[in-house]
Parts: structure tokens; C-alpha cells; sequence
DNA sequence: GTGTATTTGTTCGTATGTATC
DNA sequence: CGATACATACGAACAAATACA
């Protein structure tokens, strides 16, 4: 389960796909199951997992990118940053 | 003309170029030009033929792939499937 | 064995058009 | 009208496997 398979999103909820999906890897990092300068799921898994758009699964990882939480490398993916200080 | 040279996408087509290029394809494999076990056109030989990018070539081929048309071999190319039997 | 070229695989960056709410 | 979402397309960079001189 350290995949969080079983994860889902509710596409009629007040809350957008994008930010729900934001929340579950917000969350998966919390709980240590993508550590520090190890590479969250790519925008494709992203897209699989959660059956979203690529624009979707982009914004959602952008929320991630934006909080700090995670920094991207163009080409390779997206990693979680370690903690500050 | 076996190269089929003279065959045009049309971008702004209701049907999207990745589309009209599988069509192209798929209708020179019935053609006989591209004959089982022998390979099609390379994803940058497709680049080159119809002007597109790459990704666009590829989403041609994989169009072909899911129909069962052609096999694709990694780095060595897409060639054409032996009729099922 | 080395080096280069070819070819597919992967991934992110960005833009446009359409549709829905 | 703005935000969200999806489909499509082009670009760029790099990896990995293969082929060949």
C-alpha cells in the first residue's frame, strides 16, 4: 500500500480534481511514502492512476511545486524537496 | 509510388494529424507496400514524410500498434504484424 | 573494444482549440 | 467571463539498446 493504490478522486466534488489529487501526494509525502529527493509519480502516472488529464495531473503536481513540497528537474520528473534548513 | 510519396495530412482536418497518418499507413500495409516482418516507416522518417513532431509520429504508430497492425521492437522499429492464424 | 549513428523510450515545457460549469 | 478539464500538437533533452565501421 505504500503506493496508496485504492486513492481516488471525486471529479463532481467541490473541490477540483487538480487540488484533491494535489492533496493525496501532499499527503503520501507526509507520510514518508515519497521521500526527500525521490521522485514523485510522473504527470503520465499521475494521468493512469487517477484518470486525468495530463493538464490535470500537471496543475496538481504545480500546487505541489508552488507550496514548496516538491521542485521539478525538466525531463526527468519531480522530487520531493527535503525539509528546509 | 510504392513510397507513397504525394500523400498530405490535413492540419486542420476534424480528424487530427496523428490520425490521418495511421490512415495513411494502415492503408499502404493493405496496399502491400509494407509487407509482414518488414518494418514501417521510422518515427523520424514519418517526421520527415508529413512535417510533424515526433510525439505526433508516435501516437500515428502506437495508433497501429493498438489496433494489432504492427509490432514495435524496441530500438530497432515497427514492423508489420503476419496476419493473426 | 571504441566510437558513432540510429531508433525507440521517457519525461517535462508550452501552446492552442473546444467544452463545461 | 473566468476556472477547470480534455485532446491535440510541437519542442527539447536525455536514456538505453542496437548496429556498424
Amino acid at each position: 500500500m505504500a503506493d496508496g493504490r485504492g486513492d481516488r478522486i471525486d471529479p463532481i466534488a467541490p473541490v477540483p480534481p487538480y487540488r484533491q489529487i494535489a492533496q493525496i501526494i501532499r499527503r503520501r509525502i507526509g507520510a514518508g511514502e515519497y521521500r526527500p529527493d525521490t521522485r514523485i509519480p510522473t504527470e503520465s502516472e499521475i494521468v493512469g492512476e487517477f484518470e486525468v488529464a495530463r493538464s490535470t495531473a500537471r496543475r496538481a503536481v504545480a500546487v505541489l511545486r508552488e507550496e514548496g513540497l516538491v521542485y521539478t528537474v525538466p525531463n526527468r520528473g519531480s522530487y520531493v524537496s527535503r525539509p528546509s534548513g
